[in-house]
DNA sequence: TTAATTCCCATAAATTCCCATTTTTTTCTT
DNA sequence: AAGAAAAAAATGGGAATTTATGGGAATTAA
C-alpha cells in the first residue's frame, strides 16, 4: 500500500479550489481500484472530530479499510454509531479534477479557518489539510518540545517501544 | 453495494418537500433495481421505533435485504412479528421526484418535529432526516464526550478493537 | 367542494466543465 | 555548467450545468 509523503502550501481560489500537490496525486490515484488513465481519482475528506482542526483525506483504499471494521462492530453499539457519524456522515466525499485540484466546500474551509491558502502535510495512508498559520502554531509547539529533550535523544527511540508487549 | 456519505440541512416548505442532498440522491438510484434516468427512483422510510428521534430512509437493495431476512426467521415467533410491525407496518414507501425533492407526510414531520428545515446524514447503506436542533443536541453531546477524552485519543482505536476475540 | 397532493414550470445560486496563462521543474544541447 | 526547449504543475476566468427552492394549475381524495 503506497504511503503519502511530503508537504505543500497551494493557493485556493474564490470558489474553493486548490491544487493538490502532485506527488499526493500519484498515490490518491493508485489507491483509488476504480482509476484509470483519464478518470478522475477519488478520495474521501474527514472532518468530523471537534477536536481537530485540519481535514483528514482517506484514499479510497483507505476508506473502504474504515467502512469495513466498522461493519464488523456490532450494530447498535454507541461505537459503531460514533464511528458512523464521523465517517459515513462528516465526510465528504470528492474527486480530484483533471487540472489537479480539489475543491473543498465553503463549510469546510470555514471550519479549519481557511482562506487563500492551504497546507498540505503527509501523514501515513492518509493527508490533512490545515490552514498554514494554524499549522505553524502547532509545528512551534512540537519544536518546543523537542528542545526541551536532551541533544542526544532520538525520537527513533519511540519505535523500539512497539516490539514491547502491551502490559509492559 | 454503494454506501451513502455525508450530510446536509435543507428547507421543507408548506406542503412537506424538501431536496434530498444531490450525493444522496445517486445513491438512491443505483440501488433502485427498476431505476433507469428519466424514472423517480424509490426509497422507504421507515419511522416506527418510538425510541429514535428521526427518520430511517432505505434504498430498494437496503429495504430488500431486510425482508428477506425478515422471511428467513421462523413464522409466528415475536421476533418476526415485531420486526414485521416495524418494517412492513411502520414504514412509507415513497419516491424522489423529478426535481430531487421528497415529501414527508405530515404525520412523520410531526412525529420528528420537523417544521422549517430537515437536517440529513448519511448512515452506511440508510441515511436519516432529523430536525437540526434535535441533531444538535446529539451532537453537542457526542462532542462533549470527545472532548473528555485525553487529547491524544483517537476515535478509531475501537476499530482495532474489532481484531480481538469477542470474549477478550 | 374543500382540502390535500401531484405535476409542471420558473429562477437564483452554487457547482462543474472547459480552456487559457503563468510558473516551476525537468530535459536536452552546446 | 549555462541556457534553451519541453514537460508538468499551478492558477485564473467564463460558460454551461446542476441544485435548491418557490409558486400555481391540475388532479385526486374525503
Amino acid at each position: 500500500m503506497r504511503r503519502f509523503r511530503g508537504e505543500g502550501l497551494n493557493k485556493v481560489d474564490s470558489k474553493g479550489r486548490v491544487s493538490i500537490p502532485a506527488l499526493f496525486r500519484r498515490v490518491i490515484e493508485v489507491c483509488d481500484p476504480a482509476w484509470t488513465d483519464g478518470l478522475q481519482p477519488e478520495l474521501v475528506i474527514v472532518y468530523g472530530d471537534s477536536r481537530k482542526n485540519f481535514l483528514e483525506c482517506y484514499t479510497i483504499d483507505a476508506i473502504d479499510e474504515v467502512d469495513h471494521k466498522i461493519s464488523d462492530l456490532p450494530r447498535g453499539s454507541i461505537q459503531r454509531k460514533m464511528l458512523e457519524r464521523l465517517f459515513h456522515g462528516q465526510s465528504f466525499p470528492t474527486s480530484v479534477d483533471d487540472t489537479g485540484r480539489l475543491v473543498i466546500p465553503h463549510k469546510l474551509r470555514e471550519k479549519i479557518g481557511i482562506k487563500a491558502e492551504a497546507y498540505f502535510i503527509a501523514s501515513g495512508d492518509t493527508f490533512q489539510i490545515w490552514n498554514p498559520e494554524t499549522f505553524q502554531e502547532d509545528q512551534d509547539k512540537a519544536n518546543a518540545w523537542l528542545q526541551s529533550l536532551p541533544e542526544d535523544f532520538d525520537p527513533l527511540i519511540y519505535l523500539d517501544a512497539s516490539d514491547r508487549q502491551p502490559d509492559e
